[in-house]
DNA sequence: CTGGATCCTCAGGGATACTG
DNA sequence: CAGTATCCCTGAGGATCCAG
């Protein structure tokens, strides 16, 4: 991919920031990182991933995940069985996603240290 | 099957999630990125930035500005005139943020490309 | 020009109960 | 287990008007 236009800041077209908004479109609410975050560490069940993202209802799960997948951002596959098996996993897609995590997680970081006044 | 095709990608910590969960707190909203990205190219006045950022009300961007000014991501400078004249720019702290959005802009572009079969 | 004050809408998200 | 169906509420964000 080309990133070669990534230092010059002075010259953050808008089409950049369009994509800018594509990207916090399709990452944006509460749950959707969080979610992937836990995907990335390995395929997962619902309850399985439920109980990795502290504080997340069912009924919002099953919709981010619903909208995860639709982004082609996890797969979705259904082991017909009883009790239901329902595995989630990320994509090559999702792993894309890496320098976004890894950049707001470093930031986060800075950004806590910072405001402390360390 | 396997349901263990942990590649063990960059594990992250239940830290890393909430250094995470920090940054997509700090940053959250439909406005605050877009308003950096476009005093990161420089320091500008109210209205300035309310072109530079399609859509925003400017009900919403005196919001942001605040919020943006108390986690220390812009300085507000007031020159005592008629008519007022107060000017916005970025800080140290600002900067630290260029991975970010150069990820998000990265990402963006990425998955425009992916969806639309390229 | 730089916003503050008000009012309002709507969608994100919580709680609970229920189903195959 | 893996969700759906309802109900409800809060708060982000829009529209408009007003003031220094």
């Amino acid at each position: 991919m080309d990133i070669s236009n990534v230092k010059d800041h002075s010259t953050c077209t808008p089409k950049d920031l369009l994509a800018v908004k594509d990207a916090l479109e399709v990452l944006s609410g509460k749950w959707k990182l969080p979610i992937l975050i836990a995907l990335l560490n390995g395929a997962k069940r619902f309850k399985e991933i439920a109980r990795e993202v502290p504080g997340i209802s069912d009924r919002m799960l099953s919709k981010e995940l619903k909208e995860l997948e639709s982004h082609q951002l996890v797969i979705r596959k259904v082991i017909d069985a009883f009790p239901p098996v329902v595995e989630y996993s990320t994509t090559d897609h999702t792993m894309s996603l890496h320098s976004v995590i890894g950049a707001l997680k470093d930031w986060g970081y800075h950004h806590r240290k910072h405001i402390m006044g360390f």
